[in-house]
DNA sequence: TTCGACTAGATTTTCGAAAAAACTCTTTTT
DNA sequence: AAAAAGAGTTTTTTCGAAAATCTAGTCGAA
């Protein structure tokens, strides 16, 4: 379930504003309300989302740690691009450390982590992945995300769980820019063999249908380079094309 | 060589407030000013560094995101503690991305990049790394991490080298605070056998040699669980010592 | 025309004070 | 005594305006 009240964090305590505003930044981002590379203009965001601009800055700095955003000083924020570069190397990173939190996971898993795996993988089965409506169903995402985040969960290693975490959630804004431009049927079966193999603690095979599923996300199509994302300037109003300039050193 | 001028970044451009702010905390923390588990508290630190709640929280918030510090919302900040746990996982981690990173650079490394593993061991060679009067020698801190990084730049992986240079500046923080506690003699001659495994594209040995540095941190005595570095509370000033308390969750 | 200096407007960064929470200590209640 | 309730003090968080810096466009010289 994702946080129902925006309000309010984990542990029952008013969130502050900086918070806040971090998930909604979060969610425009990953929803492609915010374009990639799309210019973060303060005073655009403190009208978006009603906040002073000490809040709306902490958020923003928050995003750059994971990635979301990036910073050039003085000349501000802006989402961070996505090339099919990145995705290549984001996908080679990916498997690598997925192979071995999967695998300290399974050696190390319990019976807690078992019935984790279970029950999240059957709350996600249960979850539809679009709406009626047909768009992406935002409680299916953060199911989704709870079960790989389950699937690792026993790995005793934080920093590699954390490295893992951090993949994921980038490989994900990939995915979800990507719908439609992806082929993403089996996923409902997908999920159950992974939850199955890992269960039965067959590590080999809980890798490879993991890495299978990471691969899903190569580039549609190796044609000619072209870019699936480029850094455009917000395309809905790029009316001011600037020549390249020459920066300083 | 570090930047002489902290007034200014690497592209000759004024810094800002925030990262000058930042540059000092790192500094601080590094170098054990601010000890582990420290609490950070905005005024003493604006009136430490002279400047207002804006750049000092924004650097704070940079801290976070390379775990020098940590937050918890509306409790402020605090430095990040080091407990002997996290030294284990941090050293498992470490070796499981370094065989990778590694591997991957020898095999991609070109000319140049054999030119710059030369002359960054020769400049560290060249740099004592205590000072006459006894203390680190800062800049040997810089050469050493110059090293390292120019080892490992050849991996095509930008996320595997990431992930490399942040668990190499939490174990060298380990390694700084303990300097004394640890055995760091061979050091000289362990550095020269790195470089000349590299540039013979020795894999196996390389990262072996590596290895063993990275295993040089482990804690002198797995004495009885009495910990290396609590949280204390400033050892340095802690007039009120107040009694431990039952914290919410 | 092309380059460079310059100006006016936009945008980011920083400050200082106000608002909101948390903490400490005391008092009250069970 | 231990827990609950308050009151005053710290500390963190947030705002709104001022300062500093950047950007785009103009004008003049080569």
């Amino acid at each position: 379930m994702p946080n129902p009240d925006p309000l309010s964090n984990d542990t029952g305590q008013a969130a502050t504003l900086a918070s806040q505003v971090f998930e909604r930044l979060r969610e425009d981002i990953l929803e492609g309300r915010l374009g990639p590379g799309e210019k973060l203009r303060l005073e655009v965001l403190q009208e978006r989302y009603q906040v002073g601009l000490s809040p709306l800055r902490e958020a923003l700095n928050r995003l750059i740690s994971v990635r979301l955003v990036e910073q050039v000083e003085r000349r501000g924020f802006r989402v961070s691009t996505l090339s099919a570069e990145d995705l290549m190397d984001l996908i080679r990173a990916r498997k690598l450390i997925n192979e071995v939190v999967v695998r300290e996971s399974l050696v190390h898993g319990d019976d807690a982590w078992e019935e984790q795996v279970v029950s999240s993988y059957h709350r996600l089965w249960r979850c539809p992945m679009t709406l009626p409506s047909g768009a992406a169903n935002r409680d299916w995402e953060v199911l989704h995300r709870k079960f790989h985040e389950a699937l690792v969960a026993a790995c005793p290693s934080r920093w590699l769980r954390d490295f893992h975490e951090l993949l994921f959630d980038c490989a994900d804004r990939h995915r979800r820019l990507n719908v439609g431009r992806l082929d993403q049927q089996g996923t409902m079966d997908d999920h159950r063999q992974i939850m199955e193999a890992a269960i039965h603690r067959d590590s080999p095979r809980t890798i490879q249908l993991l890495n299978d599923d990471i691969d899903s996300l190569m580039p549609p199509a190796p044609a000619p380079a072209q870019g699936a994302a480029q850094p455009a300037e917000k395309p809905a109003s790029a009316p001011r094309q600037r020549r390249a300039r020459v920066l300083a050193k």
